[in-house]
DNA sequence: GTGCATCCTGTAGCAACTACAGGATCAAGG
DNA sequence: CCTTGATCCTGTAGTTGCTACAGGATGCAC
């Protein structure tokens, strides 16, 4: 085996992690804390230490949290993807039934979309003395 | 003035008013420890009494909160369908805003379908060797 | 050696609920 | 009259994914 892995391997402080990754330290260390990320090295002092694999790991999460996947899943594509990395399976359903999560909060918005721009054009139309948007949430004014 | 309001005000407790609005007991009293719902009048032993009012008034938070307005949003529709109506111009306003918000979740969840499809039907199309979900959230295989 | 930046832990807060624990009260049957 | 079971009460803690302190310990430059 060879000893020295390349030209010097590059570490830093939590600070250059979080400036790198654009996660704020903050959360950097939650993920710490809920287990998504396992617990660097630390100095004699007590500081953490990172690495590029560190800031991978950390680059894959903020990735798919904008994708919308939970930190369950996000855990669960991590141990998909790490030592025992096999089954590209699992992966399309994990990706596959959040996909039907998505899909279905977009009908929901569409019909909302829908119902609330006819609502409040109509309300924009003239001065309506009773407000259709409070109609369509059905409020009731004295009968 | 009249003094008996109509054939009798129907009263019922906490758990009718459950049953009757599809809101869960412990969300009407979360309620109304947050000022949504005003208390209610209660029993010489202490139980809270709803009639028709609160019923409605319940019924459109409820139906507030399925389209998506958020507790202070419902707050200031509530406000405005209360004593001091008169601004139909300012339920414009709340929904327009609300409904820019939709627009805007709309969009970024279409972006996120599309991404998603594709990557998930070329993982299903063969018994891919390095899964390309994983792939696009850019982790890292040693290279 | 004196600042100031950066780091540490631990706790509390946000939305919008949900889920108890531990006790009081009500209504019906025997 | 008494017991049983349903319903109600308050208060607190948990959920998700963070963010925001407080209060203290380092690191580094001048």
């Amino acid at each position: 085996m060879r000893a020295i892995t390349s030209p010097r391997a590059e570490v830093f402080a939590i600070g250059e992690l979080s400036k790198r990754s654009g996660v704020n330290i903050e959360t950097i260390r939650y993920y710490e804390r809920v287990k998504l990320l396992s617990p660097p090295p630390r100095t004699a002092s007590g500081r953490r230490v990172y690495d590029s694999t560190g800031h991978r790991v950390l680059v894959f999460i903020r990735r798919s949290r904008e994708l919308g996947f939970s930190l369950d899943e996000i855990r669960a594509l991590l141990r998909l993807g790490g030592p025992d990395r096999a089954s590209c399976r699992e992966v399309r359903e994990i990706a596959t039934h959040h996909l039907e999560d998505i899909r279905s909060k977009l009908r929901d918005l569409k019909k909302l979309e829908r119902l609330l721009t006819t609502t409040v054009s109509r309300c924009s139309g003239r001065t309506a003395p009773d407000c259709p948007v409070l109609d369509i949430l059905d409020i009731q004014r004295s009968k």
